[in-house]
DNA sequence: TATTGTTATACTCTATAACTATA
DNA sequence: TATAGTTATAGAGTATAACAATA
């Protein structure tokens, strides 16, 4: 288990080895831009993210996959953003076993606003050349593969 | 604050504007794995941090700056790792104030053995031929700028 | 029987504030 | 006075287990 990606020259192995931690590090990057972009809404980092995937109305169920998170959980975090004005619950016509939640007014406006946010400061844009961010681009949306629709931050279709 | 980055004509803005979308959803993707990894191991996502930072023995001040949280939270993730073994706290020679973190011998394995399964499990391994990582090695080696060698992920060493 | 959402419980992370021992 | 680490406290996330309503 000391080298689990080793069926190359150990040379050009090296150069491969430091592409997950320089993936490690930019991931830091954003999960603290992150943060920093959920304390100015005064969400944590699940809060956040329901809101973000909130796109439409889902069930209770679907966010706790989206979370990766046991359903127990989204419990709590439906009712704090509930409180605060952002979500609503409301029954499903189909089975009424199921709630569905959907961003109040004021939860749409908070989703655009936080990403409009992380937009301006991802670091994408503080380091790289128009060229540069093209071929990131590309390389990004392989490495992501078929985008789900269902994502916690879904391509744009406002 | 609609548009942060408009000063671009607007298809191509709009192409741009997929980035930091792209980006965020490998970073959902490291970070996952990431927790997997952790789980494995049965610690926590913080604790694991911990362990990948303590490369060389440390203060208790400088890990809440690389946690990039308040330091009382250290006292308790150190507790936890010193009780199940896999790191020591122990005084520095010049300031009688200050504890070292070091890790032991069994926090050193798991350090390296977290290190591999990372590295195996990014996103990055699965989906890109080598010219196209070594591609993405540069963009994301210009994102980080200059690494710093005291990073929760340092470059390695070993 | 299986599933959705809830509740109760316990553990961890988190910040704030107050404390100690050093500097 | 300022700093390193600790403690106490409170809010939030997390999983597990048990439960009610519904399928």
């Amino acid at each position: 288990m000391t080298s689990p990606v080793s069926d190359r020259p150990a040379a050009e192995d090296d150069r491969f080895h430091q592409i997950p931690q320089l993936l490690f590090g930019v991931t830091e990057q954003v999960r603290s831009a992150f943060e920093s972009a959920c304390a100015e809404f005064e969400l944590t980092p699940p809060q956040a993210r329901a809101v973000l995937a909130l796109e439409h109305p889902r069930p209770m169920r679907w966010l706790a996959e989206i979370l990766n998170c046991d359903a127990s959980n989204v419990t709590g975090i439906a009712d704090r953003l509930e409180a605060r004005g952002l979500v609503l619950r409301h029954p499903a016509d189909n089975d009424r076993r199921v709630k569905l939640l959907e961003l109040t007014r004021r939860g749409k406006t908070v989703r655009r606003r936080i990403r409009s946010l992380i937009e301006s400061r991802s670091p994408v844009m503080a380091s790289l050349t128009d060229e540069e961010r093209e071929s990131l681009r590309a390389l990004l949306a392989k490495m992501v593969g078929s985008p789900n629709e269902d994502a916690a931050f879904p391509r744009r279709a406002d």
